[in-house]
RNA sequence: GGGGCCGUAGCUCAGUGGUCAGAGCAGGGGACUCAUAAUCCCUGGGUCGUGGGUUCGAUCCCCACCGGCCCUACCA
């Protein structure tokens, strides 16, 4: 039994809740809920971020101080991560005292270690960016974003000295093999940091919503800078360092690709600057597109997808809940972009779930119910399903634990089908009441309940009620997986009857 | 401008320096009828973006190009 400590990114306020949130957020709760299931000590946490200036201006533009706005934007996502049965164990706010007092004892070390300065910031600002950019950035002066010409600012900052962890770096990414996974996005960090790192600025004057510099009033600090820090926040930096030292170095944060750099580069510098061993792994995830193209509200001002449509609950209203986690979870693995369709989601909704898994558990029901005796329903010691309920527990275990949550789906299915098959084979429908068709149901009804469990990361309440279908007592996570996973511990307590569709198929006829 | 990622069957995606390159879905054929017209078995289909190079041999390594995309100081 170990610790296990998730982060997702913390959510900018002044986004709604959409699927791309959704999707690092569903894969994160599978994780955690895996881990809980393992008997792992837990924490799981995810957040909102909300300092800045696009905060503070979206407050005044609707009237209302930056306070009582993030208050009611925060609330959304907690809300969206409520509605799809997320199992956070603390949600944590930028704006909440403890991480204004964690993020001032962090800094303060770092400038105590003397890794910060304050010099006067100039540069190309571009005005539609509301940022700076270096000239080698630029497009020949002008920005290449919005190519416009960037005017001359300049600001009095103060500076972290990322340019001294270049080797440190370095050397940290060598020594740490699994530090950020996948490879291929671990080579992008280490091909940044030696291509050479500047200082950044870190702190503001021209603002005033985010967290003041404590040894200069007038200063707040960068909300990127601020932002990382929430994840020592959340387990008591500078507040209870016992707890620091149960949950760090040995965590884990689940990222998108865009943001790489902050965790992969700038974040451990900063652990490093302040004397903390940096994160030991950061698993970064890809993108769901639409069309080809990244969910953005850039798309739906020019007319495409409407972020809108594909808000989680608009998703779940049409196909349930753990449907839509299941999709999250299995159409793409951790680290790959994906495609985002409707029609993807439905086809795996009417195959995997419909045709594959709801109707194995209606028409075993069906039989067990119409002719099997409840008492003698005890799996085979050494069964054909057995050795395929075994290896796909073995498959599904080592996916969990490399943070492929996708391909641990994919092993469950294949004991789906092989389940099915094997009901094939023996055509109990054709067999006399009796102990030889009891003993065939009984390994099928076994292998039922060893998906349920197996699913139960993903699609909490789906495991549930295929668990009280079976009759079974208290829940499919009452016991560690390694106890539950079991070949051969199914026992009716009584008999079983057909019920509802699990998962009624969805037409598409219109 | 600089840095990086991707381009594999109709679709969505796996994958490896070397036996006939894989899965699911869709398509075709058959079986079955317990089941949500579900399930099971069999099956067609790919110049592995293009052009070079390294190699005994490359889809996988290197270079160029084409196409898509990302980062370049606050969109998972």
């Amino acid at each position: 039994m170990g610790r296990f400590y998730l982060t997702t990114p913390i959510y900018y306020v002044n986004d709604a809740p959409h699927v791309g949130h959704a999707y690092c957020t569903v894969n994160a709760d599978a994780l955690a809920r895996w881990h809980r299931l393992s008997g792992d000590s837990t924490k799981f946490l995810t957040g909102t971020d909300e300092h800045g200036q696009k905060v503070a201006d979206a407050a005044v533009k609707n009237g209302v101080d930056p306070q009582t706005w993030t208050d009611q934007t925060s609330r959304r996502f907690r809300e969206a991560w409520d509605a799809l049965d997320i199992s956070y164990d603390d949600f944590i706010r930028t704006t909440e005292p403890r991480h204004t007092e964690t993020v001032q004892k962090f800094l303060t070390a770092i400038y105590e270690n003397g890794y910060l300065y304050k010099d006067v910031y100039s540069g190309l600002y571009c005005v539609s960016c509301e940022d700076y950019f270096t000239l080698e950035a630029s497009d020949e002066g002008q920005c290449p974003i919005h190519h416009r010409p960037l005017t001359e600012m300049s600001e009095e900052n103060w500076f972290f000295r990322l340019s001294a962890f270049e080797d440190r770096l370095l050397e940290y990414y060598e020594e740490h093999p699994g530090f950020v996974t996948p490879e291929t996005k671990r080579n992008e960090a280490v091909s940044f940091v030696k291509g050479g790192l500047r200082d950044i600025s870190i702190t503001r004057t021209s603002i005033d919503w985010g967290i003041p510099v404590p040894w200069d009033p007038g200063h707040v600090f960068y909300v990127w800078y601020d932002a990382l820090i929430n994840y020592l926040t959340a387990i008591g930096y500078g507040r209870d360092d016992d707890q620091v030292e149960e949950w760090w170095p040995a965590s884990h944060h689940l990222i998108g690709k865009e943001i790489i750099r902050f965790h992969c580069v700038w974040w451990p510098a900063m652990c490093m600057a302040a004397g903390l061993d940096p994160v030991s792994h950061v698993q970064v995830h890809g993108w769901l597109l639409v069309g080809g193209q990244k969910l953005s509200k850039t798309m739906a001002a020019e007319g495409g997808v409407r972020l809108t449509d594909i808000a989680p609950v608009v998703l779940t209203d049409e196909f349930g809940v753990d449907p839509l986690r299941y999709y999250l979870v299995r159409e793409t693995a951790l680290g790959n972009d994906g495609e985002f369709s409707h029609e993807g989601i439905t086809a795996r909704y009417n195959t995997d779930l419909a045709n594959n898994l709801g109707n194995l558990v209606a028409r075993v029901s069906t039989v067990v119910g119409a002719k099997c005796d409840a008492q003698s329903l005890i799996p085979g010691r050494d069964t054909e399903l057995r050795t395929e309920a075994e290896r796909a527990i073995d498959l599904a275990r080592r996916a969990w634990e490399r943070f492929a949550p996708s391909q641990a789906l994919e092993a469950t299915w294949g004991l789906i089908g092989a389940t099915n098959a094997y009901l094939e084979r023996h055509a109990p429908w054709k067999m006399e009441s009796g102990k030889e068709l009891d003993a065939v149901m009984a390994d099928a009804l076994e292998s039922i309940r060893l998906v349920s469990i197996l699913i139960s990361p993903v699609m909490p309440s789906v495991a549930q009620e295929i668990w009280r279908r079976l009759t079974l007592e208290g829940s499919p996570t009452d016991s560690p997986q390694d106890e539950s996973l079991v070949w051969g511990l199914y026992r009716a307590r009584g008999p079983l009857s057909k019920g509802e569709p699990l998962f009624p198929r969805i037409r598409s006829d219109e």
